[in-house]
DNA sequence: GTTAGCATGTAAGGAGTTACATGATTTT
DNA sequence: AAAATCATGTAACTCCTTACATGCTAAC
């Protein structure tokens, strides 16, 4: 009944605590910036608005002319335009610091790992590192599996359990790499600047166009 | 209502096909043999089995002490076997010779490779085209995203997409080698005996212990 | 003047999970 | 004797999609 997704909910409060944004715009960070896994349809993101509305963590702005230079732009249609309250920001730093077995799975991880510029150090520490012990355990479980099957399975079935087994194993190192230089405090060029800067965020990009995952 | 799930019940013809089975040892083949990208649950196997019964693509076959040498296992529990009926049989093949742009999507792929050993030489290369295509159409859309938000987006974000293009890109890469394999007629070593050759099935394991993906 | 994109929503349904209910048998 | 594994099943629920409904504006 209540349409709190998780996922859904946690990405709209982390999107929109970066920048006020009407539902549409929404959308399609959703399926790109985010880090392009997942597809939201609207029948799921403005529902999901709703119970955000309700829950009292965002605010409608019924945007129509105002804080836009450009005075072409205005009359498009209705626009709302959500911004996130004082409570939906308390609400997002909370879902921010849980580091329970849901943060590394699978469904979970991308998003979490996409607002890392928002996380505390330790909290990303925590989820990298349950990250990478549930896919090393999901390996042994594979290698085991394979030693038991192999010359039972056919030929292409085998091959995609190769393929599986290869693709774990490179986000392990994957993984490995980003722990190293996370430990090390930011060595190679790259800033995340640490858990403090929001002015990294999008500001207000309403040039945007075609930016869907088809 | 009706349970029909699709990529379920194309695993389940598919591994009933090579030899009858009960529930819970088809649960666990689902999850290990076939790739291991899905887990399924009871919730969702056993209904699906009592949708095909009811199509007759199955029967029951209350197997309770024959044709197992061993009389040691037979007093285990009710143990309901299930056998493909010819319809089922006839369902699966249908189902195996599909292209539609379903057969290479995110959901579908992989339990369609899986069973590439059952599959026409012609039906496997436009399912291998026809994934190819649909990451390279995707790729168009990740490289375009990234040439505009650059710079606007954090480094965790941006590394997130990075990963993920990899990935895609190292999909493609797979599917290419597939495909020439599959050109030359299986060149390099491996031989997966083209579209007849049930005989590479499994027999009756009876030894599996722990095979869960967890 | 019609196609494509912008913009918001709802109702129905699909595909699966979790939690529960039950009970035998094997291993520790 | 307890814990794990084997084995089958159901009810309620979650989360998301598809299809529909509506209407505006920009570009071709």
């Amino acid at each position: 009944m209540s349409r709190r997704s998780g996922v859904l909910e946690f990405a709209v409060l982390g999107l929109l605590r970066e920048s006020p944004m009407h539902g549409y715009e929404l959308r399609k960070r959703l399926n790109t910036s985010l880090g392009f896994f997942r597809a939201f349809s609207y029948g799921s993101l403005y529902p999901c608005l709703k119970e955000l509305l309700r829950q009292g963590w965002l605010v409608e702005e019924q945007s129509g002319a105002a804080e836009e230079s450009r005075p072409a732009l205005t009359g498009r249609r209705a626009r709302i335009v959500y911004r996130l309250t004082a409570e939906g920001k308390e609400r997002f730093e909370e879902l921010l610091d849980q580091t329970g077995p849901d943060a590394w799975e699978d469904e979970h991880f991308g998003v979490r790992f996409a607002f890392f510029g928002q996380t505390s150090r330790d909290v990303r520490m925590r989820v990298l590192e349950g990250r990478r012990s549930r896919l090393e355990e999901r390996l042994a479980t594979m290698r085991a599996s394979l030693a038991r099957t192999r010359e039972k399975v056919d030929a292409y079935t085998l091959e995609l359990q190769r393929h599986g087994m290869e693709s774990v194993e490179r986000e392990v190192r994957w993984l490995n790499e980003l722990i190293e230089s996370e430990r090390e405090g930011r060595g190679e060029g790259r800033d995340h600047s640490g858990s403090e800067n929001p002015e990294v965020g999008v500001e207000q990009n309403d040039t945007d166009r075609n930016t869907d995952i088809t």
